[in-house]
RNA sequence: GGGCCCGUCGCCCAGCCAGGAUAGGGCGCCGGCCUUCUAAGCCGGUUGUCGCGGGUUCAAAUCCCGCCGGGCCCGCCA
C-alpha cells in the first residue's frame, strides 16, 4: 500500500491547511461539518502572486457567529506557524491566501516522483471492483464513423483509467446482428450473389455501401408504389412531394453508384422484380432470430464487416476483451428466460395488444427513481418486449445481455458507453431489471452518456451511406503528419500513425463528453489545430533533455536556493498531478486531465525557452531543474497513457 | 405539446454542480525569435453587452423564474 502522503502531495497540503484552519477556529466557531466544506472551497487563486491556495473567507463567517472578516483572517494567520508546509498566509480582499514553503513541499514532491516513478499520479481505487465496460458496439453494417469513434475513444479512456486504478475491467463489444439492419445488408448481399470486396476496399466500407444501397433502393421502390397510387387518385400535391423525395433518394443512390456501380445497378434490377422486398427482409430477420440455418447469411456478412471494424480499432489502439454476438443470447436461451420471467412480473401487461412492462407504479417511488437514476421529469412509457409478429425488440435483448455481463464476469458494475439519445431505453433497461427482480444489477448498471458528433453542414445517415469514417479521418491525419515530419527531416515510419491516432483521440476527448461535438474535417486536418501532438512533442522534448543529462542526479537535488518563477509553477503543477488524476477517476471525465497536461506543457515550454536545464552550470541548481523536468515528463507520460495517447521518446 | 442538454472574443472550447480577486486557453490576424538542451516551440500585440429580461445576494458567467435560438428524446428502429 502506497503511503497517502507520498501518493498525493497536493492533497496532503490541502489537508494540512484545513487542519490548521480547524485548529485555529475550534474554540470560536462551529467546526463540525467544516472539514468537508473547506475541502470543497479551497482553491487555486487565479494568479500566482496571490498565493498557492486560497479560501474565500465570507463563506466561513456563517460558521463563526459574531466575528468579522479581519478577526477571522488574523485568527488563522496567527496559527500558520503550526505547519511546516506553509510559509505564510495573508488576507487579500475577501480571500485568505496561503503560500507554500517550497523547501518542505518541494521535498515532498521530490520523494513522490523519485519513489513512484511512472506510477506517480496513478490513483488507487478505495475499493477495487469488477467492472464491465461495454463500448463501441457499432452495428456490423458499416465502418466506424466519427460518432462511433468518439464512443471508442471515451470507452477506452474510461477502461484505461479504471484498470490503472486497480479495478478488474472487462471491455466488451456488443455485436448487434439481430434486427432489421443486418437483415437489410444480408438481403442485398444475397441478391448480389455474396460479393467479396474489390481489392483496396476494406470490407466494412464496401458492405456499408451495399447496406445503404439496399435500403435506399427498397425505399425508392416503396415511394414509387405510393406515387403510382397518388397518380391514380390524381392527388397532385402528394405526387409532387413524393417526386421530390424520390429525387433526393436517387441522388444518394447516384453517389453510391459512383463508387460501386455494378452492385447498385444489379440491386435496382433484382429488387425491382421482387414483389415485396421489405417483407423478405423481415422474414429473413425472423428466421435469423429463430436460429434457422437459411438465415446464417446474416452472421456471415456481419463477420466480414466486423473484420473491418476490428482493423480500425486496432489502428486506433483500442482493445476489446470480448465480442458478444446478440444472436448468441437466443442460442443460449437467455432471451427466453427474460421473457419467461417477465410474464411472472407484477407489472407485466399487454400494451396495445403486445407483451410489455409498465413502470407507472414503480416511478411513483421517489427513492427508487433516485436509486435507479431515472432522470428528473422523464416520462417512461411501457417497454414493449415482443412485436406482434413474435420477434423481440432491442431493449428486451439488452436485458438478457446485461444479465449475461454481470454473470459471466461476476461484475459489481456494468458501464454502458452509449450516446445520450438512448437515455430512455437505458432507463427502461434499469427499470425492467428491477421489475424482474434483479435489483442489484439494476442499481449497478451505469449509462455513461455522451453527446453525439455532428458534421458541420450535412447530417450523417448510415441508411444513405452518408458519414465520415474514422479510417478516413485518421488516414488523412496520417498523411498530414507525414508531410510535417518530412519537413522536419524525420524518417521513422512507425511514428506518423502514432501521432495521427493520438491527435484523433485528443480531438475526441478535448470536448467534454456531455457536449455535442461538431466535427469539421477541414478544421480537424488543419496542422495548427492538431493539439494532441503538442503534448507528445513536449514529452519528447523533456525526455530528450533528460537523456542528454543522463537522468536526474537525485542525491544532489536540493531546495536550498528556494524555487521561484516558472520553476515554482512547474513544481506546483507536478505536485498537483496526482490530485488531478484522482478527480479524473472520481468524475470519469477527461477534461481536467487534458487541461492539466496542457498547462503543464505550456509552462514547461516557456521555461525551456528561458533557461538552460541540462546545461545549467551550477550543479545543485542543475539537479533541481532536472528533477522538475522529470516530474513534468512523468506526469505527461502517465496522463497521456490514460488518454490512450502514444508516448513517444522522439518525435 | 412534454422532458433533457447547449448558448462565453471573428471561429473552437474551459470556467457554472459547491456564487466571491482585472472572465481563461487555443485557432485566426499583426510584429518578432533557430551557430546554444527537439522552432509540432517561444515572446509581444489584437479581440468579450458571458443569448435576452427579471429576481435572490454584500457579491451572479455561476443560483431561481420567464423568454429567444440550436440539438436530442418522446416507435411493435437501434
Amino acid at each position: 500500500m502506497i503511503d497517502d502522503v507520498l501518493a498525493n502531495p497536493l492533497r496532503h497540503l490541502k489537508d494540512s491547511i484545513i487542519e490548521l484552519i480547524l485548529n485555529a477556529l475550534r474554540n470560536r466557531c462551529i467546526t463540525d461539518r467544516l472539514r468537508g466544506y473547506l475541502y470543497l472551497i479551497i482553491q487555486e487563486p487565479p494568479r500566482k502572486e496571490f498565493g498557492d491556495l486560497a479560501i474565500p473567507l465570507p463563506r466561513l463567517l456563517t460558521s463563526c457567529r459574531g466575528m468579522d472578516l479581519r478577526e477571522l483572517a488574523s485568527l488563522i494567520i496567527n496559527s500558520v506557524g503550526g505547519s511546516s508546509l506553509i510559509s505564510r498566509a495573508e488576507a487579500s480582499g475577501s480571500y485568505l491566501n496561503f503560500f507554500i514553503n517550497t523547501r518542505t513541499y518541494g521535498s515532498l514532491v521530490l520523494k513522490a516522483v523519485r519513489e513512484l516513478g511512472d506510477r506517480y499520479g496513478v490513483p488507487k481505487a478505495d475499493r477495487p471492483k469488477r467492472i464491465v465496460v461495454e463500448f463501441v458496439s457499432a452495428n456490423p453494417i458499416h465502418p466506424l464513423h466519427i460518432g462511433s469513434g468518439r464512443n471508442a475513444v471515451i470507452g477506452d479512456f474510461i477502461s484505461r483509467l479504471l484498470i490503472a486504478s486497480g479495478h478488474e475491467v472487462e471491455r466488451r463489444y456488443y455485436v448487434d446482428d439481430v434486427g432489421l439492419q443486418t437483415a437489410y445488408l444480408a438481403y442485398g448481399y444475397l441478391k448480389l450473389g455474396k460479393p467479396e470486396p474489390p481489392s483496396g476496399i476494406k470490407p466494412d466500407h464496401y458492405y456499408g455501401m451495399i447496406y445503404a444501397a439496399t435500403v435506399t433502393v427498397i425505399d425508392v421502390l416503396k415511394l414509387r408504389n405510393e406515387l403510382q397510387k397518388a397518380k391514380e387518385l390524381g392527388d397532385y400535391a402528394r405526387i409532387k412531394e413524393l417526386n421530390s423525395r424520390v429525387d433526393e433518394l436517387m441522388a444518394h443512390l447516384q453517389r453510391l453508384r459512383d463508387k460501386v456501380r455494378k452492385e447498385v445497378d444489379k440491386l435496382i434490377d433484382e429488387l425491382s422484380g421482387e414483389e415485396d422486398p421489405e417483407a423478405s427482409v423481415k422474414a429473413l430477420m425472423k428466421a435469423y432470430e429463430a436460429g434457422r440455418p437459411e438465415a446464417s447469411v446474416i452472421r456471415e456478412v456481419a463477420e466480414k464487416v466486423l473484420e473491418g471494424i476490428k482493423e480500425t480499432l486496432q489502428t486506433l489502439g483500442v482493445n476489446i476483451d470480448r465480442w458478444d454476438w446478440e444472436s448468441d443470447l437466443f442460442r443460449e436461451g437467455l432471451v427466453r428466460d427474460v421473457l419467461g420471467r417477465a410474464k411472472e412480473a407484477s407489472n407485466y401487461v399487454l400494451h396495445k395488444g403486445v407483451p410489455a412492462l409498465d413502470f407507472k407504479y414503480l416511478l411513483q417511488d421517489k427513492g427508487l427513481r433516485e436509486k435507479l437514476r431515472v432522470p428528473k421529469g422523464l416520462e417512461v412509457p411501457p417497454l414493449i418486449l415482443v412485436r406482434e409478429d413474435g420477434s423481440t425488440l432491442y431493449t428486451t435483448r439488452d436485458i438478457a445481455y446485461t444479465l449475461k455481463k454481470f454473470k459471466e464476469f461476476r461484475a459489481d458494475e456494468v458501464i454502458n458507453v452509449i450516446a445520450v439519445e438512448q437515455t430512455l431505453p437505458q432507463t427502461q433497461l434499469r427499470l425492467a431489471l428491477h421489475s424482474l427482480g434483479f435489483r442489484r444489477e439494476a442499481e449497478n448498471t451505469i449509462h455513461y452518456s455522451y453527446e453525439m458528433v455532428r458534421m458541420s453542414g450535412a447530417s450523417m445517415s448510415s441508411r444513405r451511406g452518408v458519414y465520415v469514417t474514422v479510417d478516413e479521418v485518421i488516414g488523412r491525419m496520417n498523411e498530414l503528419v507525414k508531410e510535417i515530419m518530412q519537413l522536419r527531416g524525420g524518417n521513422d515510419d512507425t511514428l506518423p500513425l502514432k501521432v495521427a491516432r493520438s491527435a484523433f483521440r485528443y480531438m475526441m476527448l478535448s470536448t467534454t463528453p456531455s457536449k455535442v461535438l461538431v466535427f469539421d474535417i477541414s478544421r480537424a486536418l488543419d496542422r495548427k489545430q492538431l493539439s494532441g501532438p503538442y503534448l507528445q512533442y513536449t514529452y519528447a522534448r523533456a525526455a530528450s533533455v533528460l537523456r542528454k543529462a543522463n537522468g536526474v542526479p537525485w542525491d544532489k537535488v536540493s531546495f536550498e536556493y528556494g524555487v521561484e518563477g516558472l520553476r515554482r509553477d512547474l513544481l506546483w503543477l507536478v505536485g498537483a498531478f496526482p490530485e488531478v488524476m484522482s478527480k479524473t477517476l472520481e468524475k470519469l471525465e477527461p477534461d481536467d486531465l487534458i487541461g492539466h497536461l496542457n498547462r503543464l506543457s505550456d509552462t514547461f515550454n516557456r521555461w525551456y525557452d528561458q533557461e538552460p536545464i541540462a546545461k545549467e552550470p551550477n550543479e545543485v541548481l542543475r539537479a533541481l531543474k532536472l528533477f522538475i523536468t522529470e516530474g513534468v515528463r512523468l506526469s505527461l507520460k502517465v496522463g497521456m497513457g490514460i488518454l490512450g495517447m502514444d508516448v513517444l521518446e522522439r518525435i
